[in-house]
DNA sequence: CAAAGACGC
DNA sequence: TCCGGGCGTCTTTGA
């Protein structure tokens, strides 16, 4: 069977245009993209419903012979717009990288086109579907021939042609001169309208026709049809009659080949069609590994899994026995974590990091689904479906071999090279380090601790209930609001999507009125900790070692922070008492102690350095106390009490989020106008916190992105940050500001990890590092890291590190 | 599967 | 008049 889809590229990409107009798609970079959508989503229609083997896609190209001899010809319609010319060479390179064969005549329409490939090759299909709304194409329906309009969702065979204009699809030409097309505004006849056309085309045939048999008409018809006859057959032939053109036209070429996916998914990921990835993509295949002996050499790309090594050369995959002597080598690798952990000392370039830096965003997001699953569909647009362990080292030898070359470049154009190659790869060894050595856990403690909790617990459910009157599921939010706002008649304070919140700032304020909200608060903390921190931890201690092994993920965040799970040891409770008391089950082992060494204030110093602002760096450099001085600023007073200073931190804080008056009053518990006040004093003075703020907002508007002190860089989309709606611009506005400064306390760290490795850090909690080191060299060793971790880097001001040294963490 | 809530920095 | 803190992970509920 042989089925043919000739589409009409222009109509289909100027229809989705506007049928998203109310709301149209764009990407990051701020351009309309919904006429590349429409048009992919009726390609993959029209193929999986037609069942086509063969396909042509066909353009308008340059102004056509109707437009030039007929002013009025389409005037009426929307002028194309610039975007959707744009939107019309980006289709043209979908086409290309889809391998489908575009045609295309100057001087004539889309519609030109495909009535000559109709014409010359019906009689080589069984059917030939042609996707256009133009009604024009309609009279190339036959036997074998239908015109499809997605849009519509209508299939036009004859019949369904006579049944829709009551006319043989040969006659519409003559119908659509008679009636005129108000679309195109083009003028029909006087005095002829639905009725009458098909009246005359049932009873006479084609206009010819009709005008031979004038005399047989209605006067008034036939005076003004005799008027101007020569006139009326003439705008049939130009404005509705097909033309076939002069066009070569081999049958091969339109067969159905594979997509060029590279290309092809390029495309994809520059408009963020992440939708249509899974739709064009294809099974991974699989690859053949041959056993041979090889020599290793600098740069090679290699695998390592098991006791063998494997390499790629010239696309194909090579493996062999692993000698020690072969780790020594500099490697092109997938991911530095795992060849780390084979032994590799040294490695040049990491694919999944250099695709993180590129857009961590992204790539952030993404981070859930396996890293060779992620690569080869978001770069070749393949899926794994069942590969086993060997086969997938070769597809990451095989996409390192394919895409390397492109992602080293991009790490030249976005000048990332030296925080790939001097950061996140000598980072990604701490990393391994770090998840190899763990952490040791009295289980024992953390046993008891679950039974006390759950003995608490249990006594508190039991008061909530009395309180309440009633049993009920406490996690449930739904259950409580029921209970809290229903039962108990309380207030409600704010809502959610779905209800009232029961959030805990809600329950701090209902506690003022009803028992119950303490109580509620307080079973909420204990089954947290208990949940979270205690019987979860114990399930994941390694009997064998009594350690837990903390895992990080070094794409885990969008501003260059990594991330921890399992369990997640950067959110271990520190502050309330009972936090405290989980802390003291994460103990060093016998002979060794804890080395806490903290950055203080780093992101403050941070803004500090990358604002200029003179009173921040001045404090900095003199050692002041920053957040007393800020609390002396917003009140302007010079005596200032610890709830004061208090605010004043808050304040400091506030500021690197991006905060509203609004914001800080409610976390403050102040009046707006006082947190607006607030924030005025603290702009006056730090002038150039002020400034700096200002300038990275433009610069992100300018560029699209923003950076970090190592050049690290987090992509803000023209749409987010020029978004009419407030909400979403404010909340970019904040990301503009609190990316650099998180993510270049996060550089530092990083330098800090890379260059502390020697003193056995064993956990990272974002501003902190903990080291495990035999007791006696603690005292020297927190010197040395202190000293090390201090002069990282020199910045405008200078970084301090609080030391630590404990036996719990 | 999303939402709500709570823990950390 | 409405809405208003950045970055995460983990747990539970309930459609």
């Amino acid at each position: 069977m042989k089925v043919l889809s000739l589409f009409d590229a222009n109509s289909i990409a100027y229809r989705s245009f506007f049928v998203f107009k109310e709301n149209p798609l764009f990407n990051s970079a701020g351009e309309n993209t919904s006429a590349e959508f429409g048009f992919l989503n009726s390609i993959l229609r029209v193929l999986k419903e037609t069942k086509s083997n063969y396909i042509g896609i066909c353009f308008d190209k340059g102004k056509s012979k109707r437009e030039v001899h007929y002013k009025e010809y389409k005037i009426q319609r929307p002028k194309m717009p610039d975007e959707l010319t744009l939107s019309l060479i980006r289709i043209k390179q979908l086409v290309s990288a889809l391998n489908y064969k575009i045609f295309e005549v100057e001087g004539y329409e889309a519609d030109d086109v495909i009535a000559t490939l109709v014409f010359k090759l019906k009689d080589n299909f069984d059917r030939i579907y042609i996707i256009s709304s133009d009604k024009d194409l309609l009279q190339l329906v036959g036997n074998n021939v239908f015109v499809y309009d997605t849009r519509s969702d209508i299939l036009y065979t004859r019949e369904k042609v006579i049944e829709k204009f009551s006319v043989e699809p040969k006659y519409i030409p003559d119908y659509l001169t008679l009636v005129g097309d108000a679309a195109d505004n083009i003028e029909g006849v006087k005095g002829i309208g639905q009725k009458r056309a098909i009246e005359l085309i049932n009873t006479y045939g084609s206009l010819e026709n009709i005008i031979e048999n004038l005399d047989k008409l209605p006067i008034s018809i036939s005076i003004e049809i005799q008027k101007q006859k020569d006139e009326i057959i003439k705008r049939r032939e130009e404005l509705f009659k097909l033309k076939i053109l002069d066009l070569e036209v081999n049958e091969e070429e339109l067969k159905i080949r594979e997509p060029n996916r590279k290309k092809l998914f390029e495309i994809l990921r520059y408009l963020e069609f992440y939708k249509f990835m899974e739709d064009f993509s294809k099974p991974a295949q699989k690859l053949e590994i041959l056993e041979s002996d090889f020599e290793i050499e600098d740069f090679d790309i290699v695998e390592i899994y098991g006791n063998y090594i494997y390499k790629i050369k010239d696309g194909v995959i090579y493996k062999r026995l692993l000698k020690d002597e072969d780790l020594n080598k500099v490697f092109v690798v997938f991911d530095s974590k795992t060849m780390f952990k084979n032994g590799v000392k040294e490695i040049g370039f990491d694919l999944i990091l250099a695709d993180y830096l590129i857009d961590p965003d992204f790539a952030s997001n993404k981070s859930n689904i396996e890293p060779i699953e992620y690569i080869l569909l978001k770069y070749l647009g393949e899926k794994i479906l069942t590969l086993d362990k060997e086969q997938i080292v070769a597809q990451k030898l095989r996409v390192v071999y394919l895409l390397k070359d492109d992602l080293e470049n991009k790490m030249r154009e976005l000048e990332m090279e030296k925080l790939l190659k001097e950061i996140e790869i000598p980072v990604s060894k701490v990393i391994c380090n770090m998840e190899e050595k763990g952490i040791k856990v009295d289980i024992h403690y953390l046993r008891e601790l679950s039974k006390e909790f759950e003995m608490n617990l249990k006594e508190i459910e039991k008061e909530i209930y009395e309180l309440a009157n009633v049993k009920f599921n406490i996690n449930s939010p739904k259950q409580l609001s029921e209970v809290l706002f229903n039962k108990l008649k309380l207030k409600p304070i704010k809502k959610t999507k779905t209800g009232y919140s029961t959030d805990t700032e809600t329950l701090i304020e209902l506690s003022k009125i009803h028992p119950i909200a303490k109580k509620i608060l307080e079973y909420r903390e204990l089954f947290k900790l208990k949940t979270t921190y205690i019987d979860s931890i114990i399930s994941l201690v390694n009997p064998a070692t009594n350690r837990i092994y903390p895992k990080y993920n070094q794409r885990g965040t969008a501003t260059g922070r990594i991330s921890a799970y399992n369990p997640n040891i950067q959110t271990i409770p520190i502050k309330s008492e009972l936090g405290k008391k989980i802390r003291k089950a994460f103990i060093s082992d016998e002979g060794k102690i804890f080395i806490k060494a903290d950055y203080s204030q780093i992101e403050l110093r941070v803004l500090a350095h990358l604002s200029e602002d003179e009173n921040l760096i001045y404090a900095y450099l003199n050692d002041f106390d920053v957040h007393t001085l800020t609390s002396r600023i917003i009140f302007s007073k010079d005596e200032i009490n610890e709830d004061e200073r208090r605010i004043g931190k808050t304040v400091n804080f506030a500021i690197i989020y991006g905060v509203s008056p609004y914001g800080l009053s409610k976390q403050l518990n102040i009046d707006q106008k006082l947190a607006e006040e607030f924030i005025r004093n603290y702009f006056e003075h730090y002038k150039g916190v002020k400034e700096w703020i200002e300038k990275t907002k433009l610069f992100a508007i300018e560029k699209g992105y923003v950076k970090t002190i190592l050049n690290r860089r987090r992509i803000i989309p023209k749409l987010g940050i020029n978004s009419p709606n407030k909400v979403i611009r404010e909340a970019w506005e904040r990301i503009c500001i609190n990316a650099p400064v998180q993510g270049s306390a996060s550089d530092i760290m990083k330098i800090a990890m890379i260059k502390t490795l020697y003193f056995n850090p064993i956990l990272q909690i974002h501003d902190e590092l903990v080291f495990e080191v035999d007791e006696d060299l603690a005292k020297e060793h927190s010197k040395q890291i202190k000293e090390i971790m201090e002069n990282v880097i020199n910045l405008k001001v200078p970084l301090k590190v609080d030391i630590e040294i404990s036996k719990t963490l």
